[in-house]
Order: structure tokens, then C-alpha cells, then sequence
DNA sequence: TGAAGCTGCGAAAACGATTAAGTAAACATT
DNA sequence: AATGTTTACTTAATCGTTTTCGCAGCTTCA
């Protein structure tokens, strides 16, 4: 590997020399820097990022905390795709992306050693169980922290606004003529409390009373329980007009169970759902659903991390909304037609 | 940051003992490892990635080139399968991967170049244009590689059997009594070569004749040109009784376009994907499709780079084929019955 | 002319780890 | 007792950078 002493033989200088030419420092004479950088480039000349790491105690590394919510939670493409645009922001900025994992190797470790050991400049929690003391323990560090759709105190958050998306779905069946609502939410995360606020507070503006036992716990993305407890919001005499998902995924395993008990959709029962996953469009009928800015989710994310980690004085740590839209599809029925 | 001196200090031994004892060197006594061992413990010492690979040009990172195929490649269930499994292999071994792109910063890069200037121990090409200069750069250096889905002379590659996986659905096609078969292929890459020979001679063997007209290509997991691809194959009377298609994303546009013609799967036309993405499970029907072995594949991928890295000597540099296997859904009609 | 100020570059230390080579003490061998 | 052999450590160099400080040589100005 060429190195900067490489260069500096090649060039009659110093290695100090040949590393401030290529960093833009100021003083460096105009024909020197111009031939440092033209024999640099003629070898070949790559910086290595471990010596350079080691030396500033930056790595132009950032960590991302993803810790699958079912198994294989990289797979479902609303967090793929968070995924690929912070990668996408990360790498505009000249940073490069590391999962961050318990246990480097054989042995255990947590999310904060982990970070440490990499000496990643900075995280971003995408998806991870907020209770987890490691995860607080990361939060509480001394690093660089943007966490996505939870608040933590005094940290950067990027959150959706759960409670407007639920509050604009709910109004959206109900200018439809549903009044017989029925919710199938996630688990109890912050992101579930937004959904339900939205969803009470809707459905109590607009004179609707949903009973009891037609809101159930599901699970996020796990289209079989949601499956089952579609059905079990279908059977019996008095049916709902109109189900509301946890998310567009889990609401093809609802789709599926209304198909399997002899109904439409939209004709028998509506169906909404929630992210605005790239299948919803492609489905049919389309689904109405809740489209998340997921690319901004995570664009924003990186982009705040790092602005964070380079201008640590000025960053705000506040939470930043990404705003969302209603995606409307068919899935909804129109009852007043 | 708790370094190797600071319990070097705290031991009254030197760091190299210290190293030493970390590492599991032999010339350490028993109770000097101990306390050594206690101490860092006590101190929550975390070794330093940078320095460790400064120093020995080992970094426990594999690099992984995953150029989207069309924007938001990761996005797609099959990508993202195959790269979390890469990532949970790696893991398991104590390395932490890192994406490759072209560019690193402002600065305009080969692949090769930021695998250099990251230092990392080997790359998997999951993903890529392999007429690329760049990517073949990448695969003549000196630098373990892994490809997937694809073939290089002296590179240990992982493939699946794509001929293989056309026959085996050709023939359950055709053991049902279709005769009329189209096939929507992808892009013109080495996958695809392996799907038509498979289909081909699959179809030649049982006597099928398929006219010129109904082979088509499209482009791999655009359900929107695959949706347009198929209203042609089903415009006029001589209609194909089967399609297969490049893979289960875009089926789902194929789907949509049948339905839109007013007919039905698999009572009108049968349907065929290729993947067997989560996805082709839980839609209804569930889609006949070939499964792949995702996980393995970026199971084996990122293992044989270990090896290959680990064991530079004895690695056989030759392809392994993971096997896949026929999901039998109700997306084919049985015509006999 | 001498002091002061620039300009452009080099020397050297430092980051945190690994490791070859050296050494002192303990032990074994003849 | 003299000599080798082990054992358990230390010393010091090194990986490739960055960065502080210092130092010439030149210019400027009184």
C-alpha cells in the first residue's frame, strides 16, 4: 500500500508535508501542493482510515442500531428502507455506516463497546427495544445519538407524527360513512401510544364509540397474528365496517383472513393500513394507508447525526417531525354512495 | 478512553503483557493473566479497532457491494434477506461489515479504493453490475472476494441453480397440464442466461413449443414493467394457460394485470414467481414459486470469505451451489382435473 | 541596519495496539 | 557447579497519520 511516506520520497519532502498538502492546510506552497497531489494521484495514494482514526479520533463511521423487532426485521421493507437512506445520506457526507451488535466476536458486549471498539463518531437507534437498559445505556453516553420514531430526553429524535397519521385515517373513513371501527395496533411502543391517541381522540371528535373488544394487540409486521385476530374481529353477528392495521404488512395477513371468511375488500370490509410500504401501491386494490416518509425518516436522521457530530455546539437536540400523507387507495369503501 | 497502558499501570506490568494476556498468548503466567483480565474487566477496556488494525492490517470488517439494481435495491425482501444473513454470519465470527460504494466524501473512488481505505479484510459482491471496469478491478485485486450469483475464474462464488429452479418449475407446470407457457425474464445477466437454458430445455424435453412472442424480458423487481409485459402477453386470443416470472416482487404487478383483464389466478392463468420471498407466503394465493435458500446464501457467502480470509491456503476457490426448492402454492391451476 | 513579521516547510511526538527480540530468574541436566 | 532450558516478563520498534512547534529565509518597515 502506498503510503504518505511513499509520496514524500517521491516528492523530496516530509510526510508532514505531504499530509497537510493533501488536507488543504494553508501553508504549503502553491507548486509544491500542486505536485504532491498530482504524484498522489499517480500513485494511487488512498488514505488509510484506521491510522487517520486512530491519530484524530474520528472515523467518518457511524453506527446503526437495528435490532431486529421479529426476526430478520431488515427484511420488511419499511426499515430496509430507512436503512438504505441513511446509508444514502451518510455516504453523500463521507461517512460509512457499521451495524452496531451485541457481542464483537465471541464474546458478549454491549451496544455502547461495541461503539467504542469501531469508535464510530455517532448512532443512530432505527429500530430497537427502548427498555432495554443497554440501549439507555447508549442513549446516556457520551456519543453523538439520533434516535428514530422514539424521544429520548435532550437527544435528537426523528420521529412521524403517529397521532396525525391515525387522526387523518380515522377521519378519512369516517367522511366515508364507517362508524363501526375497528383497530388492530402494535405492540405497546411509542409509536403504538401515538397511533391510539390519534385514534381515540378522532374517534371521540367525531362521535364514534369503538368498543372495547374491537381494539386488539398485535404485533408489528407479523402478517399471521394479525391474520388471526382479523378473523376474530369478523366472527359473530356484529362486524366492524372498517379495520385499521398496525402496519401495511402485517395488514396483508387481515386481508387474507377476510378473504378466507367469504368477504371483499373493499366491498364487505375496508382495510387501512400504515407506512405506505412500496407493495401497498403495487397491491390491488391499492391500500389506503398512511404513507411514511421513510425515506426522510432516515435522510434526516443521518443528516442531523452528523451535523451533530460536527457542529456539536450549535445542534439542536430536539425532536424533528417528518411529516406523512394519507395514501388513498381502495381499500376503503365509500358508504355513502 | 481505557487503553492498554492504563491497565498496564494499574497491573505494574507492562502493555505488552497486557496485550499479551488479552490475547490469549501463552507466555503469560496464570495469575498475572487473571489479574489482568480482572482489571480490564473492572475498567470496561474495549480494544481499539483502529490501532489493532493499524497495526496488524487485520480489521475484522468485510466489505459488502450492494449496488441497487434499480434505486432501493435494498428494499427488495430478497436483497435484504441475503444481507442480513451476511451480516448475521459475519457477526458470528466478530466482523462488522461495511458498505463499499463508489466515492468516498466528495472524492470519486473505485470500489477497490474504499476497500482499501477502510482496510477491509475481504468483500462479498452481493449485488452488481459485473461488466462494470470498477467491479472488475475489485475482483482482479489482491483482496478475498466472494461473489454471489455470479461466476469469476479462481473466486469462490455462491450461486443458486438457476437452471435447475426453471426446470423444476416447468416441469410441475407442465405435470398439470399446461402447455401454453410464457416466460417474463430479467435483465440479460448470468441468472437469467441460467433460468432461460433451464427453461429451454425443460420445455424442448417435454415437447413444448413456446413461440418467440411470449418470451420476454423485463427488468427483475419492476412490478410496474412486468404489469405492462403481461397485458401484451394476454392481448388477442391465443393466450398462454401459464406465466412465469422473473421473480415474486414483480409477480405482484403480473397479478394485478391479469386481474385487471377480468381474470382470475389460477382458475384463468396460472402464475409463476421466482424467489420465494416471505411475501409469496403470505399472499393469497400463496404464490408457486422456486424458494430460494436467501438465507443460505448469505449465510455461505460471507462464511467461505471468512474462511478464505482466515485460511488464505487452503480454501477452495471454486462456486457452491445452494440448493433451492419448489413452494407449491395455489397460483397454478391443475388443468387435468 | 536591525527588528519584526510572513511563508513554507521539517522534526518529532503522539494515537493504541502488536510483536520480535532481549533478559532475568528459576529450574533442570549432566 | 557449570551449563543449558524454560518461564514470564520488558523493551522498543512499528503501523500511517496528524499536528504542534520550531526554524530558516525572505520581506517589510522604521
Amino acid at each position: 500500500m502506498v503510503s504518505l511516506k511513499d509520496i514524500a520520497q517521491r516528492c523530496g519532502v516530509s510526510t508532514a508535508t505531504v499530509s497537510k498538502a493533501l488536507n488543504g492546510q494553508p501553508d504549503i506552497g502553491e507548486d509544491t501542493r500542486s505536485r504532491i497531489l498530482r504524484i498522489a494521484d499517480e500513485l494511487g495514494y488512498m488514505a488509510n482510515a484506521s491510522a487517520r482514526a486512530l491519530k484524530t479520533n474520528r472515523s467518518y463511521n457511524i453506527g446503526v442500531v437495528f435490532v431486529d423487532p421479529m426476526h430478520g426485521g431488515l427484511a420488511h421493507e419499511f426499515f430496509s428502507t430507512v436503512l438504505d437512506s441513511i446509508r444514502g445520506e451518510a455516504e453523500r457526507h463521507g461517512y460509512d455506516i457499521t451495524f452496531i451488535n451485541r457481542g464483537v466476536g465471541q464474546r458478549e458486549t454491549s451496544y455502547l463497546q461495541h461503539c467504542r471498539y469501531r469508535g464510530v463518531d455517532g448512532v443512530v437507534i432505527a429500530s430497537a427495544d427502548f427498555t432495554d437498559p443497554m440501549i439507555l445505556e447508549l442513549v446516556q453516553a457520551d456519543l453523538p445519538v439520533v434516535t428514530i420514531d422514539h424521544i429520548f430526553n435532550n437527544r435528537i429524535s426523528v420521529v412521524s407524527d403517529n397521532r396525525k397519521g391515525m387522526d387523518a385515517l380515522v377521519r378519512y373513513a369516517a367522511a366515508r360513512g364507517h362508524r363501526k371501527l375497528a383497530l388492530i395496533h402494535g405492540e405497546m411502543t411509542s409509536v403504538t401510544v401515538g397511533r391510539l391517541t390519534g385514534f381515540h381522540r378522532a374517534c371521540e371528535e367525531l362521535g364514534i364509540r369503538v368498543p372495547e373488544r374491537w381494539i386488539r394487540q398485535g404485533v408489528f409486521h407479523d402478517s399471521k397474528s394479525c391474520c388471526a385476530l382479523t378473523k376474530e374481529l369478523l366472527r359473530g353477528e356484529d362486524r366492524p365496517t372498517c379495520i385499521f392495521f398496525p402496519d401495511d404488512y402485517s395488514c396483508i395477513g387481515g386481508l387474507n383472513a377476510i378473504h378466507e371468511m367469504g368477504l371483499r375488500v373493499p366491498d364487505d370490509i375496508s382495510a387501512v393500513g400504515y407506512d405506505g410500504i412500496p407493495l401497498s401501491r403495487i397491491m390491488s386494490p391499492v391500500l389506503t394507508t398512511w404513507r411514511q416518509d421513510t425515506e426522510a425518516l432516515g435522510t434526516v436522521a443521518a443528516a442531523k447525526l452528523i451535523e451533530l457530530i460536527e457542529h456539536p455546539r450549535t445542534a439542536i437536540l430536539d425532536r424533528v417531525i417528518v411529516e406523512g400523507r394519507l395514501q388513498e387507495g381502495g381499500s376503503v369503501e365509500n358508504l355513502y354512495r
